[in-house]
RNA sequence: GGCGAAGUAGCUCAAUGGUAGAGCAGUGGACUCAUAAGCCAUUGGUUGGCGGUUCAAAUCCGCCCUUCGCCA
């Protein structure tokens, strides 16, 4: 049984939806960051809990499901399960990841539901949607073609059409046809729960002001340009649908909560699930209803107004309501956002990513071919923190070659194979350190406090450009001692030298860390720890009354940070310890792989 | 159409009113412990365009162009 003592975090993660394949846009602009988020805490001491599952219900599953004559579960399930094999590989530690589709969202979402209209935030209202008689169900909108009553042109959406970009109204679209049997649809009234935002603009509207200054400037100011321009208006939260999570008001049963609505509840469900399976049901509160916990929310600038505005508002909304559907005797409200540090988008050869026209480099696809630490390493210096930016195969091949290979790699091996040679594999004994030592040492100290600052700011490829300085700074000092003259003359010296850069070589390997964690944990071990920095990851299929689904769930085991102590500081390397041959971290790569992955695009 | 973000060196990005900088690529050099890696030096910019405010603008204001996201 973990004890929890230390400052909560939780890393909420965008939650992918179960109809396509995970590609390196959406791993920079939410996974990944999540993690090197996730980690930095970890070694900080703090009590980290990065969660997040698949969002696994609504339309376009159901739709996919009938195209392939399956289920909507397992069309689901087929994504859930890649996606998960693609984030152990990509080592993404998420304490839990989950799926929308149990038994325990159910009930989240549902008791959060409850919550919102006790506390008067929903109302009821009927409007006209398309209904299969020959089926007998309301079809979405999506399932309704017909011919656009603006330009003329069949196969038009009953909400928009695709020739003429005109929004169009159901009622007026001309010849409507459902596309699963060809059957002419009615419209009929139907029912429908709405949050209303209305009500709870002001609210939302304070908290995004008192954040100003600290949220980055495009959540912050689309939100409030909305809420100030416009208002907020009421929006509906349920649909005649019978794949998601169902209403759970008597005579409601038929219709479900709108994924948008109802997947966003997985943030608090999923720390309820990983409470529960950890035989502490009651750990949740530590993340959820203190006020000390911080939760970050990781996730693409599409997905702004579902967080900053409609995620937020049922939060306010709930208040401590749901706490006291849990049986709090003393109920406290749910944490609001402390960050949304949400990323722009990452294009492709200067194209934008398209899925359908395979426009787009896999996550899974790009890990057979290559290592995890690099995939991260560029995506990490090209993330879309402020604007969007573009993944070059050409810059890709340069970054590993020159940044990866040459200036850090090759350091950790020039000096651990230096010093194995002629010290017999133990840490060098350096007596008094002298002057250009002790000043390449006090500036990787600094290192620590420079990168702490931006990791704290969320500044992610700064925090990595910073460490790849003081690898270059650590390039620079063994260039001016020269071990390799040193040694010929007087070992004492060149033991000095040795000594100051593995000690270096050392503490980067802890900076790099949460970008790097493959390479340093093979540090780790070729310098002689026994212990590897972080836990790893596990995969449990789940039984309950609902369905089976897999969890993957992070299990800190016998790792330096599972002891809960920062880590995050510079710690002195023994002299004499025994450490192992080293062999080199990264692979170079062959320029003829630029011209080989651009012929794959597009195909 | 409304809201928002972005446009700076060949490329990727810094620079919140005070002489436009860094890394990579390019060019030149000395060295050899290391994955021919590393180190030193160096070329390169009408800051998307036009106008305005100011002693001073990449930065503030207005209009326009281009790209992207959300909403209608």
């Amino acid at each position: 049984m973990r004890c929890f003592m230390s400052e909560p975090v939780l890393i909420a993660v965008a939650w992918p939806y179960a109809n396509a394949k995970i590609h390196v846009g959406n791993l920079t602009g939410a996974y990944l960051p999540a993690d090197i988020l996730a980690r930095y805490h970890r070694l900080r001491g703090r009590d980290v809990l990065m969660v997040s599952g698949t969002d696994s219900h609504g339309t376009p599953v159901t739709v996919r499901a009938d195209e392939e004559g399956t289920t909507p579960e397992q069309v689901y399930k087929r994504f859930h399960v890649e996606f998960i094999e693609l984030f152990q590989k990509l080592g993404l530690t998420y304490d839990i990841y989950t799926t929308t589709h149990s038994r325990n969202h159910f009930d989240v979402a549902q008791k959060l539901f409850l919550s919102l209209k006790e506390n008067g935030y929903l109302y009821i209202e009927s409007s006209k949607q398309w209904y299969s008689p020959e089926q007998e169900r309301f079809l979405p909108d999506r399932y309704v073609e017909g011919t656009c009553y603006f330009c003329g042109k069949p196969g038009a959406r009953s909400d928009q059409c695709d020739n003429c970009g005109h929004l169009l109204e159901a009622e007026k679209l001309i010849d409507p046809k459902s596309k699963i049997d060809g059957s002419t649809p009615e419209l009929r009234e139907t029912s429908h729960f709405y949050l209303d935002l209305e009500k709870l603009q002001d609210q939302v509207g304070d908290f995004l002001r008192e954040r100003q200054d600290y949220w980055r400037p495009n959540v912050i100011k689309q939100s409030l340009g909305q809420i100030e321009s416009e208002g907020l208006h009421g929006r509906p939260i349920t649909r005649d649908l019978s794949w998601g999570v169902p209403v759970p008001i008597e005579g409601w049963d038929e219709k479900c909560m709108y994924v948008w609505f109802e997947a966003v509840i997985g943030y608090l469900s999923s720390v309820v699930e990983w409470a529960s399976l950890h035989d502490q049901p009651e750990a949740w509160h530590h993340w959820w209803t203190n006020p000390e916990s911080r939760t970050l929310y990781c996730i693409g600038k599409d997905n702004i107004p579902f967080h900053a505005i409609i995620w937020l508002a049922e939060l306010i909304g709930v208040s401590e309501s749901f706490d006291e559907k849990m049986g709090a005797e003393d109920p406290k409200p749910l944490v609001l956002p402390y960050d949304i540090p949400a990323n722009e988008f990452m294009n492709l050869e200067g194209r934008k990513l398209s899925g359908s026209k395979n426009w787009a480099v896999w996550g899974l696809d790009f890990l057979e071919r290559y290592d995890p630490d690099p995939m991260r390493y560029y995506l990490t210096v090209n993330m879309p923190e402020t604007r969007d930016s573009d993944w070059d195969w050409e810059e890709f091949y340069q970054r590993n070659n020159n940044e990866l290979v040459a200036t850090w790699g090759n350091l950790a091996n020039r000096v651990l194979s230096f010093a194995y040679k002629y010290w017999e594999g133990r840490v060098p004994d350096p007596g008094e350190l002298r002057e250009a030592d002790r000043a390449l040492l006090a500036s990787i100290r600094e290192g620590f406090a420079n990168v702490e600052a931006h990791m704290e700011a969320v500044k992610l490829r700064a925090a990595l450009q910073e460490g790849m300085r003081l690898a270059a700074e650590v390039n620079k000092y063994l260039d001016t001692s020269a071990p390799w003259f040193e040694i010929k003359e007087d070992k004492n010296q060149a033991a000095k030298s040795i000594y100051t850069a593995m000690q270096a070589i050392d503490w980067l390997k802890v900076i790099f860390s949460p970008f790097l964690p493959h390479t340093s944990e093979q540090l780790q071990s070729f310098l002689g720890y026994e212990v590897p920095l972080f836990g790893s990851l596990v995969t449990q299929e789940i039984t309950d009354e609902l369905s089976t689904h897999r969890v993957m769930l992070y299990e800190p085991g016998e790792s330096m940070t599972a002891k809960g102590e920062d880590l995050w500081k510079p710690v002195e390397l023994t002299p004499g310890k025994p450490f192992s041959k080293p062999s080199p971290l990264f692979k170079k790569l062959d320029a003829s792989i630029v011209e080989e992955e651009r012929a794959h695009l597009g195909q």
